[in-house]
DNA sequence: TTGTAGGCGTTATCAC
DNA sequence: GTGATAACGCCTACAA
């Protein structure tokens, strides 16, 4: 592998000198600047990562930690974080797995993104002590080293139920999502505070994890007690289309007429089932920009404040007006 | 930042005793290593991953390169490879754009396997002559440095395309890939030589690239000019999909009856849709594992040869028998 | 069994 | 403007 003493060697200068023209310091001649420029071209040279993170302490790299590969959930966030991140030259690294957090241990990448439930507060705080620095988007958690950048969950769980009763629903179900989720157990609190504040409600919570099967299940119970027309709120678009799927394939029920659904995230499938399925929007592109940002305002030093990422209800079909008895 | 120095100072020992032990060296006592290993915990020594790196030239991690973060498509692949290298004390690192060829360039990871058409076979070749290696997943290339575990798309397109004609259609489909891809193009192949030999067969290209929507337009297409029963073989299963919905609800045909559908892939969603899809189907997993092995065994120098993973058929409601004239 | 010394490829601080 | 030289943190002969 060719050095930078190779190239010194070559040109007849020192290595020093190959190490400034090459980070285009003007402490070099132009001339000689060309020269080593076009050795190391033709040289094929390419800088040693490691030992140039030996020496500065910046890898120029961002990990971003998620529970598991699977769910196109995630592509749109995670372009969002490349390319903030690739505009401004570093890198991102998708990690996950409970090996793989020695990335941060190891200093290997400047920054942390976490999105994974099975990074405990303890350990991340312990990080956090040893100098990382981090986002997190799946918890609420107080360090200086720690940044949030959450959902506005409560405010879709709100926006959500208002949308429900507004519409004169009476009769309510929420599908709750999985134990330990940050953003499931925000949107359900939400939901609690608004059934407080309306005591003529009659409201059911029926389990879910995410998964379009649990939404599944989830029809199943819910058309089996039916007794009249309902409104079901699950707490993320997956679980709704699971929904969505047991009620058209195994009742004679009708989404928007006998159960009236709405979801949580806009996913992509939400607007091609039929009727649309209403539910709560925000653009994973910006949180994952947002996330970016306030990472490397961090690692620069400035001193920032945790954000939120904005939500807004979108219509659908799949919830219309009810006038009948409660 | 704690280092085997401060280790070393604490201990009343040398820096080298202080390597030997932690790297389980017997050249040191069991009480000095008993003791030296009891203060790297209590100080909670971390090695810097860059100064290993620099001087073994080894980082034990493998970057997997992608087109983009879409598609749920991925996840199964990614945690086969995941699996297979955790277990073996290897880390994986997910990349995208070409950005993060730095990594392979700049020498932080070991080895890497390809997945990303933006890749050009040049480039890909200018690294492994500076020495790197890598498994490819999507083209065929001959180089020392390079390992190929491909698809058996030829099979597969083969199995399908044999299938329909099995079961008596004459009037067949081929809903094609994107421009570019390596499984696109041998699946392509594959049919077109089936139908070399079958001169009797009435066949139709339509253009398609392996997206939803794609699916959807070719449904539209195919619908539009229909006469007679036909069977429609999509490249993939989303195209499939794609496919089903617009059939479903747009046309008064019924698929498994006037149109009869295959896909490739065995997606999840394949199961589901009703009548269930055929397909070709292989394990994600087994092939993300076997291309793992494969890199692993090229790092350590051992002579290795091409390999195929296998894929069979599945048979499904959404083809059915033709006893027609053709 | 333990310590000494040199080097991995860079960057950075100084003299010259 | 350029060139020694000393780090950075770790590993590993080799010497004691």
């Amino acid at each position: 592998m060719v050095s930078i003493k190779d190239i010194a060697k070559q040109a007849g200068v020192s290595i020093s000198t190959v190490s400034c023209a090459l980070n285009g310091s003007d402490k070099v001649t132009k001339e000689t600047t060309a020269k080593i420029l076009e050795i190391a071209q033709q040289l094929n040279y390419v800088p040693h990562a490691a030992a140039r993170l030996l020496k500065t302490k910046k890898s120029n790299m961002i990990g971003i930690f998620l529970t598991d590969f699977n769910g196109s959930f995630y592509g749109d966030l995670l372009q969002g974080i490349k390319d903030f991140l690739n505009a401004r030259g570093y890198d991102l690294l998708v990690c996950s797995g409970p090996q793989s957090r020695r990335l941060i241990a190891e200093r290997m990448i400047d920054g942390a993104i976490i999105l994974d439930v099975t990074f405990t507060d303890e350990e991340l705080i312990q990080y956090m002590n040893q100098g990382h620095k981090a986002v997190v988007l799946d918890r609420e958690i107080q360090h200086p080293h720690i940044n949030q950048v959450l959902l506005d969950n409560k405010a879709g769980g709100t926006l959500a139920m208002e949308y429900l009763i507004e519409q004169g629903h009476a009769n309510i179900y929420v599908v709750t999502g999985p134990e330990g989720s940050y953003d499931a157990g925000q949107r359900l609190r939400a939901v609690k505070q608004v059934i407080e504040r309306s005591p003529h409600l009659s409201f059911h919570e029926v389990k879910g994890d995410f998964s379009k099967s649990s939404g599944e299940q989830a029809a199943k119970i819910i058309a089996a007690e039916y007794e009249q027309p309902s409104a079901v709120f699950c707490l993320n678009d997956e679980m709704a289309i699971g929904f969505y799927g047991y009620i058209h394939n195994h009742t004679d029920l009708v989404i928007g007429e006998h159960i009236h659904l709405i979801g949580f995230d806009n996913i992509e499938l939400s607007q091609f089932v039929q009727p649309r399925l209403a539910t709560i929007d925000y653009s994973m592109r910006k949180w994952g920009a947002l996330a970016s940002e306030q990472l490397l305002k961090m690692l620069s030093g400035e001193p920032i404040e945790h954000e939120r990422v904005y939500v807004s209800l979108v219509k659908g079909a799949s919830v219309a007006p009810f006038h009948g008895e409660a």
